[in-house]
DNA sequence: ATGAAAGCGCTAACAT
DNA sequence: ATGTTAGCGCTTTCAT
């Protein structure tokens, strides 16, 4: 490997010369020394080594990434726009972890970023508290939350982005109920996070806001099997006896994301259910896959792309002022209607034939 | 941040013995004075600089993986057991690419890879030659390659792990055979890559087997949009007509993968065919989501978590000891059998009833 | 057993 | 306009 000497060498000129010509600081030296460094460095193929760069600069085009599972197909897409947007608009690479959630795979990877002299990570953290991330600031990391709405601790130095997950679970029981379902359900797994709360409560206001004619119940994933962000279609899966044993059963359900949906969706088929004619099904995320499962999965859709050229964008914004005062950034949600959602049955009959069917 | 300078003034000792404690060489120094320097990086919370280190020793401990998009939830599966092997047996980090099967975003990232010290890269290529490949290896990156099997060039100094995608084709048609049909078709996309060769090789070989009593086509995504790893399922989708369109109309199909066979899927559905009535489906790659599609996809699974092991430990290995002669290592797939695949309607009448529906 | 010192490849004052 | 030089934080001979 070439180095900047062997350029200088070369070329007959010094090393800062060889560093103002790779820096582009054309005006501090003659137009004649600097092509002739230019050819010098093209005829060595000389690549300068960034990590004699970064000792000396503190700096390196590095985002970590931080995401529970790249297997859940939502997080495989994030990484992709990520990845597309650091790459495309800061020529910054990725490092990648996955930290299943859990607290100290999370804080080792900050240790490690540290220590590799990386200062720009986004995080899809959604565990209750966000300590450990503004501890991560402390020392020296940008960091950048997604998935954990606005109003989080008030003095945060942590940037948020997020889609409205409030307006998401509205725009769901809504739309169940704009297709006259009264009788809603809210799956989520065992866990808490942000993001859920959030939903679920959006969801609640919209069951609640015409005086009391609906019900909306939150059901948890009470499996014995452990099930992480990998097996979100297993959860489901499991979890469609849980709604097929409520009395009574809902005829609408909505899951916290689309992976859980369409596990969902088979379990109920495995139990002689269908979908949507015995219960209609919306999930959230969007992925482009809900296009494809059948019946076509409805789902509160968040504007991926979007989120994640906001996240990047930050994250290295702030990794070169971290005075910059934490913002909030909320997205819309959108909903996609497909056929996982149709009237109840019981909607076609008058209300007064209420017998048992 | 704290510097081994701090360490050494802290514990009264020299910046040498510090290193020395950071590498755990005992036997350089006395007891006593080991567990004050250990004391004094506790006190300091001092985490050793990589840079510095990586730019006196030479290396670092991160992994390269470039895959064609981390969208395809294969990729996501394939990056979380890579990273998952790379960070619990050899504490290496995984700087993640994403490359559309293109060949400049693949030797920009080598490069990018060069410059970050990075020795060891884990390549999901499968372009048809393999010479930029060689390239790196000359540049000296350690380059394991995924889904290309064995026999490639003679004198390659990249190492390959890939399912046997041969037997992968062999066993899908066998197992379409084996249900009766006789009519079927093998569906890729555009592109030509060598794992699909070898695929289509295998269900060739089989379908020839018993003496030309079976037909099989392979198709080719034609459509006028173009369709990258991202989009896969919408190409399956787009796919159903050409399929529906053949004449006679095969009653089975294999797919190259399974988003593809999920696209297919639902557009065939979209068309009024119904699965496996009227058209049996065969995937390959073993998605967990397969099991969750209605009905069930029957797939060819492709044992990942023993790849991703063994070009994590080949990638790391070679780093350190280019010499090592080339290797490939070739992993069994095996045939798991769900609902996307039932006798063909016809084979359910007496052959001489061939008269038109 | 411990320390002094050179140097990995680059950048950035600071000189000239 | 160009060159000299002092580090960035660590590892590693080589002395002592």
């Amino acid at each position: 490997m070439a180095t900047i000497h062997d350029v200088a060498a070369l070329a007959g000129v010094s090393t800062s010369s060889v560093s103002n010509v790779l820096n582009g600081r054309t005006e501090k030296l003659s137009a004649e020394t600097f092509s002739r460094v230019e050819e010098a460095i093209r005829s060595l193929a000389f690549r300068p080594n960034r990590v004699a760069r970064q000792l000396k600069t503190g700096h390196t085009p590095i985002l970590g990434l931080l995401v529970p599972s790249t297997a859940n197909p939502m997080y495989g897409q994030l990484a992709l726009n990520i990845e597309a947007a650091a790459q495309t608009r800061f020529d910054y690479r990725l490092l990648l972890g996955n930290t299943h959630r859990d607290k100290q795979q999370e804080a080792r990877m900050f240790d490690d970023l540290l220590s590799f002299g990386v200062r720009a990570v986004i995080v899809v953290s959604s565990l209750d508290d966000e300590r450990h991330l503004e501890e991560a600031v402390a020392r020296g990391l940008a960091v950048v939350s997604y998935d954990r709405g606005a109003g989080s601790d008030a003095h945060s130095r942590v940037d948020h982005v997020s889609p409205d997950n409030y307006q998401a679970g509205y725009l769901a029981a809504d739309h169940l109920i704009a297709h006259g379902h009264r009788r809603l359900a809210f799956l989520v797994p065992g866990g808490k996070t942000v993001s859920r709360g959030e939903k679920i409560a959006g969801f609640r206001d919209r069951i609640s806001r015409d005086g009391g004619r609906y019900s909306g119940h939150v059901v948890q994933g009470q499996v014995s099997q452990a099930f992480g962000d990998s097996e979100l279609a297993d959860l489901g899966f499991a979890m469609a006896s849980q709604v097929a044993e409520m009395r009574p059963m809902p005829t609408g359900v909505v899951t916290v994301n689309d992976m859980l949906a369409i596990g969902l969706m088979s379990g109920l088929n495995g139990l002689g259910l269908r979908v949507p004619e015995d219960v209609s099904i919306v999930g959230m995320d969007g992925l482009p896959i809900a296009a494809f499962v059948n019946p076509g999965l409805t789902s509160v859709a968040m504007p991926l792309a979007d989120m994640a050229s906001a996240m990047v964008e930050r994250a290295i914004e702030r990794s070169t002022q971290p005075d910059l005062p934490p913002a909030d950034f909320l997205f819309q949600p959108a909903l996609i209607a497909r056929q996982s959602v149709a009237a109840p049955a019981r909607a076609k009959k008058p209300r007064s034939q209420r017998t048992a069917p």
